[in-house]
DNA sequence: ATTGAGACCTGTCGGC
DNA sequence: TGCCGACAGGTCTCAA
């Protein structure tokens, strides 16, 4: 379901329920999201405050105070919903209702709160990392540990995306997929922040540098663009979900006028390593 | 090392 | 109405 400003979102709205706050009790209702959950997940947990809860590209990560890290992604489907540990407990059993069948994951927090994860399709990872020792991430890299730089940080701009990008024969759309050049972006708004950069999502990534690496102007825009289409989005959206936000530029906007102004282009749908790319083919280059 | 294809799942929507 | 295929916001693994 959700790229950067999505979680985003769900840490802010998961915060006051589960930062500063004990696991008091954990349920798994079954074995496995993407992966088993590691064993002892639940009694790793209990007992356990969460000293902060913070998000490293589409990863939610609960801080714990014996060290470890509870890291949690919400694959495609994935969501969580937080309500009174007394309102989740009198539901249950009996309901079974089609709105609960994928509850997967429940921890009554300390604060009174249950945060219960929801994932229809089970593409989500619930994770219990161990206090890191020196070295083991070397030992063992995990995607986390691959990670490219936050884009709304400050050691994401022109310069470290062209780094990233240079030497790389695979389209600029498909590079910003790979979240070892930029981590946070997806499907959406990999296509919004090219349209607002006016490329071309079929454009060699290498052709934004120069021979020796360096940035070119479009990857100047590029930068920015993925900065204010990611901005935007933590800030309009009244919701975890797309349907309420419903305003993107060209995504899922197949034959629509091409919002640039001046363009009088058609928004088109391509495919790119087995995901629909939308763009507008007169102002992307 | 890089790249593309397929796999992992369920739900929904449009067409017949 | 019901069935069927296409498609969905993300990784991951495998083979070329």
């Amino acid at each position: 379901m959700p790229e950067l400003p999505e979680v985003e979102r769900v840490r802010r709205r998961l915060a006051p329920a589960m930062a500063k706050a004990r696991f008091e009790r954990v349920r798994l209702n079954r074995a496995d999201l993407r992966r088993p959950f590691p064993t002892g997940f639940a009694r790793r947990l209990r007992g356990q405050t969460v000293t902060a809860l913070t998000r490293r590209c589409k990863y939610l990560l609960g801080h714990l105070s014996s060290g470890d890290t509870l890291v949690m992604h919400l694959g495609m489907s994935g969501s969580f919903r937080v309500e009174p540990t007394a309102d989740a407990r009198a539901r249950r059993d009996p309901d079974a209702a089609l709105e609960y069948r994928h509850d997967h994951v429940v921890f009554e927090m300390s604060s009174g709160q249950t945060v219960t994860f929801n994932d229809p399709r089970r593409f989500g990872v619930m994770d219990l990392v161990r206090a890191e020792r020196a070295g083991a991430e070397r030992q063992r890299p995990s995607a986390l540990h691959q990670l490219g730089p936050e884009p709304l940080s400050k050691a994401f701009d022109a310069i470290s995306l062209a780094e990233r990008l240079a030497g790389r024969r695979v389209p600029l759309k498909v590079a910003l997929l790979d979240q070892r050049v930029v981590a946070g972006l997806g499907n959406i708004y990999a296509s919004e922040a090219l349209h607002l950069a006016r490329l071309s999502p079929q454009r060699r990534a290498s052709t934004l540098t120069t021979a020796s690496g360096g940035p070119r102007p479009g990857v100047v825009r590029l930068a920015a663009a993925i900065k204010s289409v990611l901005t935007r989005a933590i800030r309009l959206k009244s919701t975890d979900d797309y349907s309420s936000s419903g305003r993107f530029r060209v995504y899922d906007r197949e034959s629509d006028r091409c919002p640039t102004p001046g363009c009088k282009g058609t928004i088109r749908r391509v495919w790119q390593a087995g995901r629909s790319t939308f763009y507008c083919p007169d102002c992307q280059r």
